[in-house]
DNA sequence: TATGAAAAGGGGTTGCT
DNA sequence: AGCAACCCCTTTTCATA
């Protein structure tokens, strides 16, 4: 499960994860190893998918996304049916960076990015308010991003 | 500001956002153009910063914080020289992956990721709520992630 | 000034000890 | 697990329009 994650492989993760760029050479230093040591440790964290993807993180003003939105949504309490519907209309607009099912009576948190205010007021009304089930939405502009990262910090198992 | 995007760049974000990891002459292919011209966008993207860094993106449960909770943190109305105080805190938390202000009743609300429930708690009462001025946190854990990305949709600029 | 080609350098990958 | 050789990709430079 917790896929046995010995020191030096927390080590690399979490270097990794700070700049995916860095030589291998320069990471083996930094852990005290060997290039090929370090290189087929990520292999096996590749192939057990503890690793996911290489990929870049954008600033999102500057990419023309410019504001966030944390929307609460409530579905009707008998639309079983609808979830499925409403989980592929959601997965499938990209304006959605997130979306999570939440215990207690809030149903999803869902992390919206675009453009500006209007991109939003034209997203609620045609997009996420008319998918069927739907009952409730509470929108919440966020004003300052206090901490945002994707890094993890990963501990030895055990 | 939207740092003139044009559509090769939006095109070339969107790819190396996908898989980073791909060669330069595989992503010249992809947006039919040449290397050179490819290599120079992203100097250029890089310098620009909207481009932020190049990570991994690990998957949680596998490397061993299995547990996604949102916070909902209010403040106590006459604590505003409290904020830099939690700011500070909050961002050195290693569990906090996102913390943003929010308009609205809410004053912030916090992504956490921990091991299991007993960590969460651990953290609940011996961090979040001893930071001064903290007046009421909701929790709320995750149960399934409908949709989790990184990627932005990214479109040209005008 | 921007683009493409081609050389030079560095890093990822692999096999062997 | 470490070493070293190989090969491919990145990066620079140069020539061209």
């Amino acid at each position: 499960m917790s896929s046995d994650i010995d020191e030096l492989d927390a080590k690399i993760l979490n270097l990794m994860q700070a700049d995916a760029s860095l030589p291998l050479n320069e990471l083996a230093e930094k852990v005290a190893s060997s290039r090929s040591a370090v290189w087929r440790r990520v292999q096996k964290l590749t192939e057990a998918g503890v690793i996911k993807k290489h990929t870049i993180l954008l600033d999102a003003p500057k990419a023309g996304l410019g504001v966030l939105v944390f929307a609460q949504v409530k579905m009707h309490a008998h639309s079983r049916d609808s979830l499925p519907n409403f989980i592929e209309k959601v997965r499938n607009f990209p304006e959605v960076i997130e979306c999570h099912t939440l215990m207690g009576n809030i149903d999803f948190i869902v992390k919206i990015r675009v453009r500006d205010v209007q991109a939003y007021e034209e997203f609620f009304w045609n997009r996420l308010s008319q998918i069927e089930g739907v009952r409730e939405i509470s929108s919440s502009i966020a004003l300052t991003a206090v901490k945002d990262t994707t890094e993890l910090q990963v501990m030895p198992t055990g």
